[in-house]
DNA sequence: TTAGCCTTGAGA
DNA sequence: TCTCAAGGCTAA
């Protein structure tokens, strides 16, 4: 299948909104911010914000704050180290690899819309609501009560300060008033749940006649996944910030680096549940349940979907694009470590096996987020419901795809238990970690830890 | 200073 | 040879 260059111009810049035309610095941006980032670093320019670091970034409004600007182009994942050095026009850079494969996912997503019928706005374009939301999870970054405080430094010296937000924080207020999600199709789809006390049963598309049934829940569970690039970007980005601000003070154990890429990857987790479908109608105290009980779990599928979609053998695909040598993680690593590593490669090498694909982890990720078996849920019977339907949507989805019946869904269910097997231990040895003072404190890993060994 | 268009050149 | 993401040029 050709892919259509034509259907990435589509899309908006993710900085101000105005048309994209290509990748530039690690995404796809417009002509006016590519011009504008490449401006600002190969002339190391100092920008000073004159009202409050919050500027509105928009086509009529993005010439008036190049301070918020450069700031945004960093928040969204544009790379410094595109920008050379050295001047040399024309060839490709190192970012060739990840260019390609974002263009296989929007490629695979749009196969995927189409073989649906249905409508799903592709990578929405963040200078729409989703870039406001996106705002909004930043500035909730710098307004929330200071747990953790670390004075940092962009590239451009800029200094900013990060106040580590707690679970509470990252979710919204309670939106238990909010009870009815409506979406409207362009194939006179109307998905609707109005839930008191249990969900409304989604009902799947008709039999297409372009292939297999599609059925609507795991095409809506696809639909909350966040864009693969756009996370490795705005993650490494993140991290970039935070390694600037350690410089000066010690040289982290790979341990300590982990512990902040896997803390990152939380706040992808919890950003992806707070706007996912069913997630965003619970209560707040209800959504952090359910959270601090499944976080590790959920971590380590996105590990693991991540090194079964697009890993490499013999090298482990971390979550910022980067690859590291197994072998040189089984160096490295304790016994414990090595032992954890060798029980996720296998089951790693299982899915990869069957082939997992994108849309049976999409429902393997509410499977575990909607667990019922939580205690004192306020709505156990809507959790359970919900849990029960992505369970019935993957069996849906499995037996379409799959010749062998019930054999696949089963197979998933075993290899979800192992994974949650291994999480368990994974938890284990980073909590013994955190005893003995080898990881980071402090942060919304650790905050997740204790949280769920309080009420355990 | 901005932003649209042009030139360049490595890799497919 | 073609593609496309770099840097360069220049009118507004």
């Amino acid at each position: 299948m050709e892919f259509r260059h034509g259907a990435a111009l589509e899309e908006l810049c993710p900085v101000c909104g105005d048309k994209v035309s290509g990748y530039h610095y690690g995404l796809l941006t417009c002509e006016s911010c590519k011009g504008f980032f490449k401006r600002t670093v190969q002339n190391n320019k100092k920008y000073a914000c004159a009202e409050s670091r919050e500027c509105c970034i928009d086509v009529p409004q993005r010439k008036r704050c190049p301070f918020c600007r450069f700031q945004k182009c960093l928040h969204v994942g544009m790379r410094l180290e595109a920008v050379r050095a050295d001047r040399i026009r024309g060839g490709r850079n190192k970012f060739g690899p990840m260019y390609k494969r974002d263009r296989a996912l929007k490629q695979q997503r749009e196969a995927l819309i189409q073989a649906s019928g249905f409508r799903i706005d592709s990578s929405p374009p963040m200078g729409s609501s989703t870039q406001q939301r996106d705002l909004t999870f930043t500035a909730d970054l710098h307004s929330v009560p200071v747990l953790h405080c670390t004075p940092l430094h962009t590239a451009q010296n800029h200094r900013i300060s990060y106040q580590h937000p707690s679970l509470c924080s990252l979710l919204p207020p309670d939106s238990a008033g909010v009870n009815q999600y409506q979406c409207a199709s362009s194939s006179n789809w109307t998905i609707k749940s109005e839930h008191a006390n249990s969900a409304a049963v989604i009902y799947s598309r008709p039999l297409s006649p372009r292939g297999p049934r599609m059925p609507q829940l795991v095409i809506e569970f696809v639909r909350c996944d966040p864009d693969e690039l756009q996370l490795q970007n705005k993650i490494a980005a993140r991290l970039l910030q935070e390694h600037t601000g350690w410089e000066k003070h010690s040289d982290p154990s790979n341990l300590c680096l982990m512990c902040h890429m896997a803390d990152q990857t939380l706040f992808s987790i919890v950003e992806w549940a707070r706007t996912s479908i069913f997630f965003k109608q619970l209560k707040v105290n209800d959504q952090m349940k359910l959270l601090h009980s499944c976080w590790s779990d959920l971590l380590l599928l996105d590990i693991i979907s991540r090194q079964v979609l697009y890993g490499k053998e013999g090298s482990l695909l971390l979550v910022t694009g980067q690859e590291m040598e197994l072998s040189d993680v089984a160096s490295h690593a304790g016994l414990t470590v090595a032992s954890l590593v060798q029980r996720g490669l296998e089951l790693v090498e299982k899915l990869h096996i069957i082939k997992v694909d994108r849309q049976e982890f999409a429902c393997i990720k509410f499977i575990i987020l909607f667990n019922p078996d939580v205690k004192q849920l306020e709505d156990h019977q809507f959790i359970e419901s919900v849990q029960e339907q992505a369970e019935g949507a993957l069996l849906e989805y499995t037996l379409c795809s799959s010749s062998h019946l019930l054999g696949r869904f089963a197979h998933l269910l075993l290899c979800l238990s192992e994974l949650r097997s291994l999480s368990a231990l994974a938890e284990d040895y980073l909590y013994c970690k955190h005893l003995s003072g080898e990881v980071p404190c402090n942060n919304l890993l650790m905050e997740m830890l204790h949280a769920k060994r309080s009420w355990a």
